[in-house]
RNA sequence: GGGCUUGUAGCUCAGUUGGUUAGAGCGCGUCCCUGAUAAGGACGAGGUCACAAGUUCGAUUCUUGUCAGGCCCA
């Protein structure tokens, strides 16, 4: 006996009873030991913040990265698969601080780093518990118990084993990043901290002349004569003192113009564009030369302050080119304080003018750089400076802004974009060998690799690898207390120890920098900042091994055979693995990515908790099952980084598709299989003669060809698609046309077969079927396996196609069945005669290869005495030919239009030669044709009841002899009574007895057709009597009553 | 502003060497079936393949531009 199996499932509650029996047996821990020792598949696990729960972008990455290693363990790899858990970063610092109640790095140093990180490491693995239940409950296997921590001390040392590899290629360097600093706060914001409070403010605006005091050679300034000022215009006059440099746009065009409301007529350069707002009358000014701004490159200046004139010997007070120079506002030529924006810095260091000038301290006041503003807030001095830049005859134009300006979120006083010391990874260096690794990456889709991360590689800035935070991997580089030049680097704790004499336990920011290196008399203290959580992340391949270097075969671990993220993190996690491998092991640290889209609300919007535009993931794990929800996902563009919209009616929809049809043919196959004691031991091949057992079987093996290909390029939508075809061929077709093979009493050695193709089959199909749905796969394979078959559908190999049980012409064939089927049943349709109305014959044009046994097919499913293949097509339509474009557009080329009409042309007797193939070619323009180059377009004649589809014809014999008559009364008869046992709640074997009460010619129809009555509704006796009833059968009002036997 | 990407039926999506009748499912309407019932089947309506220009004998497909959405970056 199989377990009996109910029609009416609860997939959710089959699912955690299978989670049971996984935990009990320890199944994925088998699925993992029995291929150990064979061919590694190496797989590595993004991992996520452990900052909040997880919501289904993470379900869906979640269910790629178990089908695949599924996958590959039933191919036979080894796939290890540890969980990986992002710890460190602003996300758990942002929790701590609210649990803390403060805000800001200064509130945290008051309280002490120590109280802060241990708050942070308390709370990290708050949500670990949460994580592992929903990510279990969603089938995912994955080793919990050894997962990767970034806050594992482990974890940590490989960090400082890979930094120092980095600093000892030389690709560390000390620089400075301009980030939104908070004056008040005196910390340094992150770009994300900065962004969420935006004002808008009133701001002066300057346009200030400079003078110029030398021309490079050509330039049309030269020649003019008199005083030259160039304009600049800013909305910070504070960072005026601190200019040193101007920039032009290469492509813009400028003019000098006399001004000739000014009595001195200075000569002023500014973009052309600009021009009409400095002078709002033609007259007020004479063009006396227009250039490029290429043109203006190397024109130096006079500094518009005396503070830092002598960096003039550094390069300073010139003319620069660079292409983020507009003329939106302003002059269209923009000044440069280097430590005041982003692009200032940007743009002299690649003037090479490496030094900045920043005269704030701490709290973005003047310093003695400045004695005039000493002590006094920047942006305070602005009316001063504006002044004096008055007084001295420098200011042109004065005016005030109203513009969005970002604050700080806990104090509310506007940010100053500042330079901040920031340590960074020379990557500018490397475009060549990343293009060149990312070269060997698979990526799916394809366009991902190529162009977005590809693009992305080939531009890559140097990585600012420094965070003035406080939880997170220290940089491990201690410096000379009284020469910054003089660093060490620390490359692992044991190096730490020998150098310090101290213990070291932890590598965390308030354990380390309380460690003090003393060497030939020098002490040195750890430089403040922590590692970019992104380096951790990249270092993961390394990390979670604690590979520190030794000679181990790294080639266990790496490179990865298979990773799977979401497309935000090209710029993330892929591209931080690139830059990582590349620099260790020049290599591409995976072979093969897919890429996956985001998942939307069902609006399209984002998920949103406060819209709740969204099914709680839970609830819909306890509703549809997790089977359904990983199908619904995978069964879609999102697995190709496309968006997909989340939508519950798509669960429902793949439950009706695809989970309920499956679900009831395996219970059809227990059902009866119970009833007729079929068990054979083992999973027997079926060996069958029958068509419908060759064609499922083929079917199959076609299903596993096409599922194997998708897989093996990581096209998963395109492995899932094909299961909706087969399970609705097999219950649609294979099923419903071998039902009576099930039923029938004689124990035949087509039955046997029968039940031996449909539990092979199903066995198959869930091996095949194990890596997407894993619960509905073990549940029916676990009933269904053989007594010497593994325990578990997830310990099985997965099917490899047989091409020798594949018959392509039979599918072919059994297409063409399936086809004239369609149409006979469209042609009763449209003529009103039921099913189970018996018809003489029918006719069918334009099919070939249909034997007799698949003839038998359509008349039992049509109900028709006899099928009669024709050959003259004519017989039933007309026939009319057009033009092959494809075949032919090649040949034809520009007379392709007259050849089509050649070819269309009624009557043309050549082409109906060429199409019988009673002539192999025939000439027209010029061009020869063969019988490819024509198609045939086939038009039912009007006045028979004939359809057709593609190349079949059908005509249907719509006239009715009263032997079919009376047929079709005996099958009314049987379908009422079927309905009364059904309405009755009998077991299906039930046999009965049945008293009819009908007129003459209903009775007449019985007594000529009883066994086949009999047969039908298994009845003991059937007694016939006249009368008439309230059932109408065909017109005849008839009485019935059943009754058990 | 830049890179990439998406736009096909009311909705969700297929659609590769460019080929003339653009498909599926859902939804809707009509009908059939009732031992697959959280069903099933037939038929029907529903498309300027976002828009415009170009290349071509021929463009949903290739090129360019525009518009709208998304991701990342600035």
């Amino acid at each position: 006996m199989f377990k009996p199996v109910s029609n009416k499932v609860a997939f959710p509650k089959m699912e955690e009873e299978i989670l049971k029996v996984w935990a009990a047996n320890a199944t994925f821990e088998k699925s993992l030991k029995k291929n150990e020792g064979k061919a590694r598949y190496k797989f590595y696990d993004g991992p996520p913040f452990a900052t909040g729960l997880p919501h289904y972008g993470h379900l869906l990455a979640g269910t790629i990265k178990d089908i695949v290693p599924r996958y590959q363990t039933m191919r036979g790899k080894y796939v290890e698969r540890r969980f990986g858990w992002d710890t460190h970063g602003l996300p758990i610092e942002a929790l701590a601080q609210d649990a803390l109640g403060v805000a800001g790095a200064p509130e945290i140093k008051a309280l002490g780093v120590d109280v802060f990180n241990e708050k942070c490491r308390s709370m990290v693995l708050k949500y670990v518990s949460e994580w592992r239940k929903t990510v279990t409950r969603m089938g995912r296997w994955v080793d919990f118990d050894h997962d990767y921590k970034t806050m594992q001390p482990e974890f940590m040392e490989t960090i400082w084993w890979v930094f120092k590899q980095l600093w000892q290629q030389g690709r560390v360097y000390k620089s400075h990043r301009i980030m939104p600093y908070s004056w008040k706060l005196s910390t340094p914001l992150s770009n994300f901290e900065a962004g969420s409070n935006y004002k808008d403010v009133q701001d002066p605006t300057v346009t200030v002349r400079v003078k110029a005091t030398a021309f490079p050679e050509g330039s049309p300034l030269a020649a003019l004569g008199g005083d030259v000022y160039l304009l600049i215009w800013t909305t910070t006059p504070w960072t005026l003192p601190e200019n040193l440099m101007i920039c032009a746009g290469e492509g813009i065009d400028y003019v000098a113009v006399r001004d000739l409301t000014d009595d001195a007529r200075p000569v002023y350069v500014m973009a052309k564009a600009r021009l009409p707002v400095y002078f709002k009358k033609p007259e007020q000014y004479e063009v006396v030369a227009a250039f490029a701004g290429d043109a203006l490159k190397g024109t130096r200046y006079e500094p518009i302050f005396p503070y830092y004139a002598d960096k003039a010997a550094e390069g300073a007070f010139r003319v620069l080119n660079d292409g983020y120079v507009t003329t939106d506002d302003g002059t269209g030529l923009v000044h440069i304080a280097p430590a005041y924006g982003e692009d200032d810095f940007r743009v002299c260091q690649e003037a090479g003018m490496k030094a900045i000038v920043d005269p704030l301290d701490a709290a973005c006041a003047f310093t003695d750089e400045i004695p005039e503003y000493k002590g006094r807030f920047c942006k305070d001095c602005d009316k001063d400076i504006i002044k004096r830049l008055k007084a001295e005859g420098k200011l042109v134009h004065q005016s005030t802004i109203v513009h969005s300006y970002p604050f700080c979120d806990r104090t509310d006083t506007p940010l100053i974009y500042r330079a901040i010391d920031a340590w960074y990874v020379r990557v500018e260096d490397l475009h060549e060998r990343l293009a060149k690794n990312n070269a060997t990456v698979h990526w799916t889709p394809a366009y991902v690799g190529e162009k977005r991360f590809g693009n992305w590689l080939g531009e890559a800035r140097d990585w600012n690898i420094s965070r003035n935070r406080f939880w997170g991997s220290c940089i491990p580089v201690w410096i000379n207390d009284d020469d910054p030049g003089d660093m060490i680097c620390v490359g692992s704790i044991a190096e730490l120890e020998a150098l310090s004499g101290e213990k070291v336990t932890d590598l965390h920011k308030h354990f380390v920098d309380k460690v003090v290196i003393k060497k030939d008399g020098k002490t040195y203290h750890r430089t403040p900042e922590v590692l970019d959580c992104w380096f951790e992340s990249g270092s993961m391949p390394y990390a979670q091994q604690h590979y520190m270097g030794e000679d181990a075969d790294v080639a266990k671990f790496f490179p990865a055979d298979f990773i799977a993220e979401g497309l935000d993190q090209t710029r993330g996690w892929f591209y931080t693995l690139m830059v990582l491998g590349t620099c260790l092991f020049d290599q591409s640290p995976y072979r093969n990515v897919v890429v996956n889209g985001l998942v939307l609300a069902e609006d399209g919007k984002k998920m949103s908790k406060r819209l709740k535009n969204y099914p709680d993931p839970n609830l819909m794990l306890d509703t549809y099952g997790a089977d359904a929800i990983r199908l619904y996902m995978i069964d879609s563009p999102v697995v190709k980084a496309e968006s997909l919209k989340f939508s519950e009616n798509g669960v429902k929809q793949i439950l009706r598709d695809l989970l309920i049809p499956w679900w009831n043919a395996y219970s059809f196959f227990v059902t009866y299989a119970n009833v007729d004691g079929f068990h054979d031991k083992e999973v027997v091949y079926p060996e069958s003669a029958n068509v419908l057992d060759r064609w499922i079987v083929s079917s199959m093996e076609t299903l596993i060809a096409d599922v194997t290909a998708a897989m093996d390029v990581y096209d998963l939508q395109k492995s899932v698609r094909p299961f909706v075809k087969f399970i609705e061929d097999l219950t649609n077709w294979y099923i419903r046309r071998s039902r009576r093979r099930f039923w029938k009493s004689t124990d035949d050695g087509d039955k046997l077969c029968a039940y031996r193709t449909l539990r092979y089959v199903l066995v198959q199909l869930a091996k095949v079927a194990a890596p997407f749905t894993p619960f509905i796969a073990e549940e029916i394979y676990t009933n269904l396996k053989g007594e010497s078959d593994p325990e578990s559908v997830h310990l099985c190999d997965f099917p490899t196609a047989n091409a020798a049980a594949r018959d392509l012409a039979l599918e072919k064939a059994m297409a063409d069945v399936m086809a004239v089927v369609e149409l006979g049943r469209r042609l009763r349709a449209d003529n009103n005669l039921k099913v189970r109305q018996p018809l003489a014959a029918i006719r069918v044009a334009g099919v070939t290869g249909v034997d007799e046994e698949l003839s038998a097919l359509v008349l039992d499913e049509l109900n028709v005495k006899q099928v009669e293949f024709i050959a003259d097509e004519t017989a039933l339509c007309d026939v009319s030919f057009k033009a092959n474009f494809k075949t032919l557009g090649k040949k034809c080329g520009p007379k392709m239009k007259a050849v089509a009409a050649a070819i269309a042309t009624p009557g043309n007797s050549r082409i109906i030669e060429l199409s019988n193939n009673r002539i192999a070619t025939c000439e027209i323009e010029g061009v020869a044709l063969t019988a490819d180059d024509v198609l045939v377009t086939r038009k039912p004649k009007a006045g028979l009841v004939v359809a057709s589809e593609g190349a079949v014809v059908v005509g249907l014999e719509t006239a009715l002899t009263p032997d079919l008559v009376a047929e079709g009364l005996a099958r009314e008869f049987v379908s009422h009574v079927q309905a009364m046992r059904k309405e009755a709640d009998f077991e299906v074997t039930q046999r009965i007895r049945v008293a009819v009460a009908c007129d003459a010619e209903m009775k007449a129809a019985l007594a000529a057709h009883r066994a086949y009555v009999v047969g039908e509704i298994l009845a003991r006796d059937v007694a016939v009597a006249d009368g008439e009833g309230s059932v109408d059968l065909n017109g005849h009002m008839t009485a019935i009553t059943v009754e058990k036997a």
